[in-house]
Order: C-alpha cells, then sequence, then structure tokens
RNA sequence: GUGGAUAUAGCUCAGUUGGUUAGAGCGCCAGGUUGUGGCCCUGGAGGUCGUCGGUUCGACUCCGAUUAUCCACCCCA
C-alpha cells in the first residue's frame, strides 16, 4: 500500500487487540492512586515553554536538546509537555489549590514528549501515571508514595522489580557533595572517558553509573552523598527507612541514583527492571522540595513519581502477566432477509438496553458467514432469526461452547436471554465451588416464565 | 547527536551461484446444495521485493546513496 505518511518515528498506536491491557493497567493505577487519597488532575498537554525551563531546569539535556517547542501564531513560545510535574504544580498554583486541606494529593494519566533517538522503551510520545503529593515535608509521606508504587506493581502482579533508593540532599549539602565529588574527579581527569569530561562540568554525579570500567572503577572511590548530608537530611533519610522497614517493603541503597531533572531534592527513588533492554526504569521519583517556589509559589515542600505506562507493559509482556479477559460478545443475532434484520436490530437494542452486549449483521452476510463471524468475535449465544421464527414468534438460542440449543420467545428477548445468562453464571460459580443463594427472580424482579 | 543490525503480502518468513507471470504458513473475503460456528477442502483479494541511482543482455539477488525500523551509547519514564 502506497500510504501518504507513516505514524511519526518513535509514536505508537495502540490497537484494538491491545487496549484493553491499557485499560486495565489504567484502572488499576487510577484505584491503587485512590485509596492513598489522590484524586486525578487532568491538564493540558502544552504549556507556556518558561514552565519547563524553569521547572525542570535550564541545564538538564531534556530542557537543552529533547523539548518539542514551537512558536504558536500569537507568536508565543510554546512546549509539549516532556514530563507531567510541572504542570501540575502549576496548576496547584493558578487555582490555588494550596487553599484546599494539604497535602494536596493529585494524580494522572498523561502523553508526554520528548526528541530522543527511540529505542526499546524509549519513544518520542510515552505514556506516564503520576502522583505529586504537595505540602508535606515529613519522611512519612516519602515512605507513602514509594509504598503505593510498590503497591500497584503488586496489584498488577509484576515481579522481580527492584526498589533503589537515594538521598540527594537539599541545595545545600548537594552543593557541598558537587564541589567534593568535582575535585576527586579534577585529580583523575586524565583517566576519564570523554563523557564523563563532559559531565565533570554539568553534572558530576552522573559519573558515578559511567559504564566503562574505567570510570567506575574510579568513581568506587569517589565521596559518597550520603556522607555529605546535613544533619537534617540525614536525619529523614534515616526515618524514611524506618518507616519502609515498618511497611514491609524491600529495598536498596543506590548512592549513585541521580534523577536527571533539577527540581530533585531529598529522597529520590527508582524501580528498575533488568527485563526490558536497556531503559530499566519503570517508575523514577522523588521528593521536590524547591519546585513550587521555583514556579513562583510559596515555599511548599511535595514529591511524587511517574511510572511510564510503555515500559510497564513491556515488563508485563516480558513476564507473561495476565490480564483479564478481553469482554467478548455476549450474544450474537443472526438473521436472513430484510424482516428478519429489522428484528435483529429491534431485539439488539432492546439487549443493549439492559447492559448485554449484542450483535446482529451490519454487512448483509449468509447465515453461514453470520455465524462464523460470531465464532470469531467470541459470541457466547448465537439466535438464528428468518421467516418461520419471525411467524412463530420463538428461536433457538445456541450456546456457542457446548453447541446447546434452546428455544425461547422473541417477545421479552431481552429479560429471558438476562435471566438464562445469570443462570449460566451461578453455574460456573458453582462448578469453582461456591454456593449461590441468590434468587435470579428478585435479581429480575419477576417471573418470566 | 554517535555506533551496530535489518528492510520481500496485514503478520511470521522462504526465494537456489543474478535468468521469464516473486512463494508458503497464518490472517482476511467467498464457496463446499435449499437456513447454523470451531476441524477439513476449494477458490479469491492483497506485493512497483523500503526509496533513488549504478553495474549487467537481464537485479528481490551485486555496488553506492538515502529513508525507515530495531538495538546500544547518551539520557530518562
Amino acid at each position: 500500500m502506497a500510504l501518504v505518511t507513516k505514524s511519526i518515528k518513535g509514536t505508537q498506536d495502540t490497537l484494538p487487540n491491545e487496549s484493553y491491557k491499557v485499560q486495565f493497567l489504567e484502572q488499576t493505577v487510577l484505584e491503587t492512586a485512590k485509596n492513598y487519597g489522590y484524586r486525578e488532575i487532568r491538564v493540558p498537554v502544552f504549556e507556556h515553554t518558561e514552565l519547563f525551563q524553569r521547572g525542570v531546569g535550564d541545564t538538564t539535556d531534556v530542557v537543552q536538546k529533547e523539548m518539542y517547542t514551537f512558536e504558536d501564531k500569537g507568536g508565543r513560545s510554546i512546549t509539549l509537555r516532556p514530563e507531567g510535574t510541572a504542570g501540575v504544580v502549576r496548576s496547584y498554583l493558578e487555582h490555588g489549590l494550596f487553599n484546599e486541606p494539604q497535602p494536596m494529593k493529585m494524580c494522572y494519566l498523561t502523553s508526554c514528549y520528548r526528541y530522543e533517538k527511540p529505542q526499546a522503551g524509549r519513544l518520542r510520545e510515552f505514556h506516564q501515571f503520576g502522583c505529586e503529593c504537595i505540602g508535606t515535608a515529613s519522611p512519612a509521606a516519602d515512605a507513602e508514595v514509594i509504598s503505593l508504587v510498590s503497591d500497584i506493581f503488586t496489584f498488577l502482579n509484576v515481579k522481580d522489580i527492584s526498589l533503589e533508593i537515594n538521598s540527594i540532599g537539599c541545595p545545600e549539602c548537594r552543593k557541598n557533595y558537587h564541589k567534593a565529588l568535582h575535585d576527586y574527579f579534577e585529580s583523575k581527569k586524565g583517566e576519564l572517558c570523554g563523557t564523563c569530561l563532559d559531565r565533570l562540568e554539568r553534572n558530576p554525579m552522573r559519573i558515578l553509573d559511567c559504564k566503562s570500567p574505567i570510570c567506575s572503577d574510579i568513581a568506587k572511590d569517589a565521596p559518597k552523598v550520603t556522607d555529605y548530608l546535613c544533619n537534617e537530611c540525614e536525619n529523614h533519610f534515616a526515618s524514611v527507612q524506618k518507616y519502609l522497614d515498618a511497611m514491609g517493603i524491600q529495598y536498596k541503597v543506590n548512592p549513585s541514583i541521580v534523577r536527571g531533572l533539577d527540581y530533585y531534592t531529598k529522597t529520590v527513588f527508582e524501580f528498575v527492571s533488568n527485563q526490558i533492554g536497556a531503559q530499566g526504569t519503570v517508575c523514577g521519583g522523588g521528593r521536590y522540595d524547591g519546585l513550587v517556589k521555583e514556579v513562583g509559589g510559596p515555599d511548599t515542600p511535595a514529591l511524587g513519581f511517574a511510572i511510564g505506562i510503555e515500559r510497564l507493559l513491556l515488563l508485563m509482556a516480558a513476564q507473561n502477566t495476565h490480564f483479564p479477559e478481553e469482554a467478548k460478545c455476549d450474544i450474537y443475532i443472526a438473521s436472513m432477509g430484510e424482516n428478519a434484520t429489522i428484528k435483529a436490530a429491534q431485539i439488539a437494542s432492546d439487549l443493549r438496553g439492559e447492559g448485554i452486549h449484542a450483535q446482529f449483521d451490519v454487512v448483509g452476510r449468509s447465515v453461514k458467514a453470520q455465524m462464523k463471524f460470531a465464532n470469531k468475535i467470541g459470541a457466547a449465544y448465537t439466535v438464528v432469526l428468518g421467516d418461520s421464527e419471525l411467524e412463530e414468534g420463538k428461536a433457538k438460542l445456541k450456546n456457542m461452547a457446548t453447541g446447546e440449543e434452546t428455544e425461547i420467545p422473541l417477545d421479552g428477548f431481552e429479560d429471558i436471554f438476562m435471566r438464562i445468562s445469570i443462570n449460566e453464571s451461578l453455574k460456573e460459580l458453582e462448578d469453582f465451588g461456591y454456593e449461590s443463594n441468590i434468587d435470579i427472580n428478585s435479581i429480575l424482579n419477576g417471573n418470566l416464565f
């Protein structure tokens, strides 16, 4: 096929055969966050460019070379959000959400855009589930946020994912640490690789997890952040760990965890997998006590995290994680001739009114072709309508799994069908060993036979 | 931005040392007696062999360029 264009580099289509998985995932994360008091916030895909320059940080790679920035027709500089936090904080301030009970707990499911070279687990348009908890400085909040992520993975039955935590301190201790690091690496300047020489000036902490054997060897003896934390930051970090221990959450302190966005302070954490390629960070987050002030608000402590939806999906695929079955068609009404098809349309409409997934022939195919189609879409029941059924006012309902047929009247079809399918469900439950005293008639509110 | 690999049907892939109308399996559509799915059988649709150029009597096959995809670096979710 000669398509006019293909999809844009680094973007993905979610096709109908996959979308039910994404929907399940979205439902699960929203539901879990709700139990922690998070409510959804929706903000625009684009913002004024300054928001990200100030919020994310002018020196970061994200801002310097990865943003989709353009000028709109009014001459404004607009940027497609490269991450979710800045927009939420902007909204928090703009709408005075600091007047609501604090902390303000907000979550979101959004697309983000970064002009990067695509690879496994890295796209130009990707999706994040994020949570932001604004207005608390307590280490209990740090632990609670981590616990929320941990719960999500548990509920989704995701395994072999490790939690790594670190503290990068407040701006004050970070300044001291950066100086110590810089001095240390400066003395070994001759041995560092090219990229690390770059990092030495821009972000010396990055050298700590360089993959080059020479650099990582040098990094082994480098000063550690944890030795440079001020008392407050040290106590905070110790306290976070106490909470995590108490909640039974396994973690590893990894002093080389550095978040790439400028706004992080104190606690930072990652949930990492080694099953999805080089981009193994499925969730990243931490505290950002300076961000609210940076964006122009009062000095307000806050923290949050983001889960990469595509990476999570990748991980679940790698682990063959079970997803609930996609909802299939409950009943397919096959028909022959226009009169029967009109009747089929009417019955389907009645069934849908009762919340039943019903379909009928909208193509004009033969009965055989309709049956094949019903089979392919996984219809649980079928019924064939022709002239004789219309005359007699009844038809045979066929159970597609067993082939069993039951004659039922066309009049009040939807009520009788509901009764039959509820009965089936009860039978299945009994097969699993459940005993039910449910009275179908009370559910349907009336004796239909 | 740097490096490596790949590019044939909707999908997964064949395609013999360059040789006529490029194949298979799956999927899709239609049939296999008058109105009933899964299995089986038959038929059909669908490809300018990523694109452009070169070598050659002749290129899916060889060479060059370009684009796209995948993977890694970098960075991050």
